[in-house]
DNA sequence: GCAATAAATGATATAATGTATCATTCGAAT
DNA sequence: ATTCGAATGATACATTATATCATTTATTGC
């Protein structure tokens, strides 16, 4: 889990914070903390494991039942994703830039190292899922795609092991 | 969940009994009980739905435990699939026939019904996929693909409400 | 500023899901 | 029949998630 440097993590939450401010919504002091565990994480949480790791940097414990309203709630404002093939949770790679996720996105999950990887799906790919579907006459509404195997420095770092 | 005709049903378990066989495994009584759960639902049931299902159907109950040692099983054996996305099992669309699961395999899944298509990859599809991830230097693993939307059967039904 | 209101959090209990472990039974092979 | 391993039963427990109500914190209108 390499350390994010504070001003990029800063910049970021002030991001989020302007993020929830446009919706009408507040980023509170554990919004906050639960956004930036997500953060520092290269790779996705459960909602306990967010959980220990907020409760290992603060002196007030959090309760469970908080950890899982946050993450609703920052899923909500588009600012994590839910993982559904692992059932965790992983800060969303566009929170600096104004991207408004209106590709489909895949992500890559490396059995490696667990990191993940938030790519917008290509024309290409889209439209060969959207094609596949359409043949058995289903109409397609998701939008998230999770894939496994192993991303290039795991490749790399096997490669010299051998 | 529509009924499946007992013939039918029969002749899929003995087929997956062969398949066992064909692998120095055995499907018993407690096995094909579960098996025989999937096979009949037309939706993915969980663990504890699966053993729910047997324990309506038999006199001498079923334990948590077996259910989910049964569902490993079934799953080395390629009889059951698990979907990752809910958590849930379905019964292989292939057991009848000699399909091996070269392609990658896309399960379709209604969000009105709860159906569950299992469909081969296109080439287009498993191509773009490959190349997608290519191009970010990630090299593929995963042979199963989850998509959710509407069946055409919903689709039907949803105009006709209108 | 201050009361009224709504949003967010705290606290507790409990439900649902999944795993570890050891005892027992069952089948196949000698 | 005996032995051995596979499969199941039984129990306890760990983990994950939700329901509910009390309390605190922010916001709004006055």
């Amino acid at each position: 889990m390499p350390i994010v440097k504070q001003s990029k993590l800063d910049s970021l939450l002030r991001a989020a914070e302007v993020s929830c401010a446009e919706n009408g919504a507040r980023l509170t002091q554990r919004r906050r903390q639960v956004l930036s565990a997500l953060m520092q994480s290269s790779s996705p949480l459960s909602a306990y494991e967010v959980l220990d790791l907020c409760n290992r940097s603060t002196t007030s414990a959090m309760p469970a039942m908080s950890v899982y309203r946050i993450l609703d709630f920052l899923e909500q404002q588009l600012l994590v994703h839910r993982l559904s093939s692992s059932n965790k949770y992983v800060s969303c790679a566009h929170i600096a830039c104004d991207h408004k996720h209106f590709q489909k996105t895949h992500f890559l999950l490396c059995e490696g190292c667990s990191s993940v990887e938030e790519v917008d799906a290509t024309q290409e790919a889209s439209d060969a899922l959207e094609q596949m579907a359409k043949t058995v006459g289903f109409k397609l509404t998701t939008q998230q795609f999770e894939l496994s195997g192993i991303c290039t420095t795991c490749q790399n770092s096997a490669g010299r092991r051998l």
